[in-house]
DNA sequence: TCTGGGGTCCTAGGACCC
DNA sequence: TCTGGGGTCCTAGGACCC
């Protein structure tokens, strides 16, 4: 039976998280910042109107944030996940094939069927994840993914839709692809919209009745295939199966600059911590660490390096890796830099396979003391059990966070308490 | 003073093979 | 002076996504 695809994605995701718990800032503007508060990531309707970009840095729109009483959040990627994962679930109670695409956007499946009403369906869907979850969502539904996200961007912005919008069969595709931007669209970044409009294409419309050839040649297929979905061909399917993650990274800013080797140390060693525990989730090992250390783009005396090391075998091993992760700072380390940010990076992954050294007997596997930990720290919270050398709170290089909100949904000691009146 | 984190895919070019 | 043809694998860098 043939599909189409339907692109669910949560309005002003991170936002809506924090607004669920106190909805005292429903209609007020809100924004969340990055990691480290640093930048702008997440800004409410309210926000945006203000003239908040995306990405932008705190520091430069710190007046205009006081003088309109922005609420600020620092971002809570442990109530974040949570949330998205009970979208997800929602999601999946109506419709078999979900590929969660990002924290916040899900593409689905639907079936062609002249009888059914889709777009009573996706009200449907729309109304169940605000019901269960609270978190308000919009649909896109299109014979591509590439017009699904436009779809999208309809439904989010134009109230009559009232959430959803299909482009399935609709005449005024169109005139919609005529108001879209090029570099709106989905695959169409900074670089790419500048070429296009150096050569004419302004609009989703110019890019859908373009050269193919030129596309081909100046884009490579990836451009091609974007084309191609926009004339309602559809080039890339639907992932729902879990694949094995190519690379997994952990790094962080400091919260103030660090210029001591015994500072890196501490921090290569959380991350390596990290980084790891997530690859014996997934049942999966690494074969090749990588480490980085950087003063960032805006230090006066810039320094960034990075080192790999193959491993003799792949693994998953904690003690492993954070002895090669050290093995490569040393080498990376120059006294002299002030030094902004660290981090990490596991390749090489495999999944149940693992190529022996012919000349090395197996090395004692520390599997079942891995195990261990992980349960231990899954029972009793995270860093129960750490490495001796991982610090983790109050460090010079733990990222700043002023304004979090607590964990409401992951941590018993931060659950919201509910008073009555009465009392 | 203050600027996030975590991913994916594609291509060109080098090194190497027979 | 003249020096083949066909292929694989790896890596760095670019571009993109949320």
């Amino acid at each position: 039976m043939k599909k189409v695809f339907a692109l669910v994605d949560c309005n002003n995701f991170f936002v809506s998280c924090e607004r669920l718990f106190r909805p005292g800032l429903n209609g007020r503007p809100v924004v969340v910042l990055s990691n480290n508060d640093g930048c702008i990531i997440a800004r409410s309707n309210e926000a945006k109107s203000l003239g908040i970009p995306m990405g932008a840095p705190l520091f430069q729109y710190r007046h205009l944030i006081a003088r309109h009483n922005v609420h600020v959040f620092s971002s809570n990627y442990a109530l974040y996940g949570d949330l998205s994962c009970r979208v997800m679930d929602v999601l999946r109670q109506m419709e078999a094939n979900v590929e969660v695409y990002s924290i916040d956007e899900a593409f689905l499946s639907l079936p062609v069927n002249t009888l059914w009403d889709r777009g009573g369906y996706a009200a449907t869907l729309r109304d169940r994840v605000q019901k269960h979850v609270g978190i308000p969502i919009s649909v896109g539904i299109a014979n591509t993914k590439t017009l699904a996200k436009i779809a999208n961007g309809v439904a989010k912005k134009d109230p009559r839709c009232r959430g959803v919008f299909d482009l399935v069969g609709n005449s005024q595709t169109d005139n919609i692809l005529r108001q879209t931007a090029v570099g709106d669209v989905w695959g169409i970044g900074r670089r790419s919209a500048e070429k296009l409009n150096i050569r004419g294409i302004f609009t989703a419309l110019d890019l859908k009745r373009s050269d193919e050839t030129w596309i081909r040649k100046s884009m490579t297929v990836v451009g091609a295939r974007t084309v191609m979905e926009l004339n309602d061909i559809p080039c890339i399917a639907l992932q729902n199966a879990p694949v094995c993650p190519q690379s997994i990274v952990t790094s962080r800013s400091f919260g103030q600059a660090v210029t001591d080797l015994g500072s890196l140390r501490e921090a290569l060693i959380s991350y390596t911590s990290t980084a790891t525990e997530k690859l014996r989730k997934q049942g999966v090992e690494a074969g090749t660490i990588t480490v980085f250390i950087t003063t960032g783009p805006f230090a006066q005396h810039c320094y960034s390096n990075n080192q790999t090391i193959a491993l003799p075998r792949p693994t998953a091993s904690t003690p492993a890796l954070i002895s090669a992760a050290l093995q490569c700072l040393r080498s990376l380390y120059r006294p002299e830099y002030k030094y902004r940010k660290a981090g990490i990076m596991l390749s090489g992954i495999v999944k149940g396979y693992k190529q022996l050294d012919l000349f090395q007997p197996a090395a004692k596997d520390d599997r079942s003391l891995m195990a261990g930990l992980d349960r231990i720290n899954g029972k009793w919270g995270r860093h129960t059990i750490q490495y001796g050398m991982a610090k983790t709170t109050h460090t010079a290089w733990s990222a700043q966070q002023s304004q979090k909100s607590p964990a409401y949904t992951t941590r018993w000691q931060e659950l919201p308490v509910v008073r009555t009146a009465a009392s």
